[in-house]
DNA sequence: TGTATATATTAGCATATGATCATATTATGC
DNA sequence: GCATAATATGATCATATGCTAATATATACA
């Protein structure tokens, strides 16, 4: 490996540590499933209710509270109650931006 | 939603139609197994052979070409050939950079 | 042709995943 | 308290996934 630019040049290991590869498996694995992608990417714009989310998608109510589970664990997702209803918004800027990039890619061919 | 910039703004829809949704979930799918996280990390900055992966990560032979056949099937790694040995390297920016941003973020936490 | 090396393919199995149904929980209003 | 609306949870089932062993293919070279 070359020593010019140092200053900018970061190390990176052969190989990753198990902590590591874990929580990025599980990142890439929320967005690898056709229903999640969906969910998130309704909630690009906006803040929206489970039914709401299920009545936009035509999913069962059922489906979208276990996937809402599934991205709120992973933090993809936060909510907040109003009355019965909980209003669900995106909670991660960086999935979001690499999830945005990947439907232009995706888009634009 | 604002008229500003409008130029610069791009109208996504609410849903996507089935064939992106496909491609994205495909190549997210692509990133979310440990195994071809550490791969492709390894592909980051040199080709590899296939036995040469499978001793840098201790995996099987037939695991790494396993999967060295699902990435090329997602045009994610092509390979060249040098007699009976066959050479890998990654083969789509936009996922490697992808991958990288992930890693960083995962790391720098 | 035969042998050795490198890689690919097939089949099997164990586990993970996602959708659905039925049921439980939570909050509101009467 | 009771009824209703919104959401969550648990169990089940079919399918997907990933690893492995065994086998096949391909190339080089004697």
């Amino acid at each position: 490996m070359g020593d010019n630019k140092e200053q900018k040049e970061i190390y990176y290991k052969n190989d990753l540590d198990e902590e590591t590869l874990f929580v990025i498996s599980e990142t890439f694995k929320a967005l690898g499933d056709p229903t999640r992608i969906r969910i998130l990417n309704l909630l690009f714009h906006k803040e929206l209710s489970v039914n709401g989310i299920a009545d936009a998608l035509e999913l069962k109510q059922t489906t979208v509270s276990h996937q809402l589970r599934f991205l709120k664990n992973l933090h993809l997702v936060k909510f907040r109650r109003e009355g019965t209803t909980l209003y669900y918004s995106h909670d991660d800027e960086h999935v979001m931006h690499m999830l945005r990039q990947t439907v232009d890619h995706a888009c634009h061919h």
